[in-house]
DNA sequence: CTCCTTTCTTATCTTTAGTTAAGTGGACTT
DNA sequence: AAGTCCACTTAACTAAAGATAAGAAAGGAG
């Protein structure tokens, strides 16, 4: 990779620290920005009618998140962003990272490839389980694949993640611990 | 747009027929074609271990689909694409198309917006369905979105993709029609 | 047109999830 | 250290979904 452009890059991209409970993303946002979560947790969520926050997604160390709507959809957010511990973050302008990108091949296939990868593999992997899985499987596979996590991440926010009421996810655990 | 690229472009896209129920892409296929329903409708569907076939999604006119998992992670397909009634289709070679869309910024910018974001719109949209609707919502959902579909898709499928079994996708039905 | 297959509905029973509320245990505050 | 807040569990009840099977309706094949 050009040493031009890795320092092109590097000049756009900030290091940010939030306290816990700190939002990142309001909703209504248009921002472009792309966040590596360096340490730390966020979740999105979404307000409905009745005042309750339902989370929809939880973002843990390595994982890059966006304002997927405004990325992906030239549209608002209609998600917060919010950090669930103290967080630092490196945050890189979307639209400068396509200009650097759109300049440099390499660059391209690597932005298309990672980025965008992640995002729609987590996106659909999770469909899958939503039409493949039942409440109960869903459970254990998420704590298949974030075996850390629910020590961290409060109960009732992983129970919106699954689809399902923090009392349901609560019954979950208790079957699944008298059947061993 | 350049005439010689759409030209280019048309010398790579194949036309071709099928009678109901035949598999248009395999379980195991690492083939890279994008396909574009110009008359019909395909499903895409997988074989769980006892032998009962799932419907993932279901495709229909002026719509893209494409070997998800060949192209977006370069691995082979986990579903089988087939069918539903006698379909016409466009084929382009997912490799051809990237040769010729990274030699115009146009087309890139073309190809990235529409083929990618359709197939990410749909995707998020039917996380947050799941994540925010009940069955019966999702239902609902699923009849305005999609209001022909319903008396040309058989319901078992169609209960397959809101993630519930036919027979209560039935219950659903008659419990809505009650209410009116 | 008739037979056969497939799909859809209906019924029964069991299991699980939603809802609401009460109780328990921690963590944090003052 | 007592009180407050919040998360989690448990309980009781209702509603809905899964499983299985049987019957009705529709579609296709010969």
């Amino acid at each position: 990779m050009n040493i031009k452009i890795l320092l092109a890059l590097l000049r756009n991209v900030t290091m940010k620290s939030f306290d816990k409970g700190e939002i990142l993303i309001q909703v209504g946002s248009t921002k472009r920005d792309v966040y590596y979560i360096r340490k730390g947790l966020v979740r999105s969520y979404m307000v409905d009618e009745d005042v309750n926050e339902i989370t929809f997604q939880i973002y843990a160390e390595h994982q890059v998140f966006t304002n997927a709507h405004s990325v992906l959809f030239n549209e608002s957010s209609k998600f917060y962003y919010q950090t669930l511990e103290h967080t630092k973050v490196y945050i890189v302008d979307y639209n400068a990272l396509l200009k650097l990108t759109s300049q440099n091949a390499e660059l391209l296939e690597l932005n298309r490839s990672y980025f965008g990868k992640k995002v729609i593999e987590q996106v659909f992997q999770r469909v899958e389980s939503f039409v493949f899985l039942s409440p109960e499987e869903r459970y254990k596979k998420f704590v298949q694949d974030n075996p850390k996590l629910i020590h961290r991440v409060p109960d009732k926010y992983i129970a919106n993640v699954l689809g399902i009421t923090p009392v349901s996810l609560s019954r979950i655990r208790n079957r699944i611990s008298k059947k061993k």
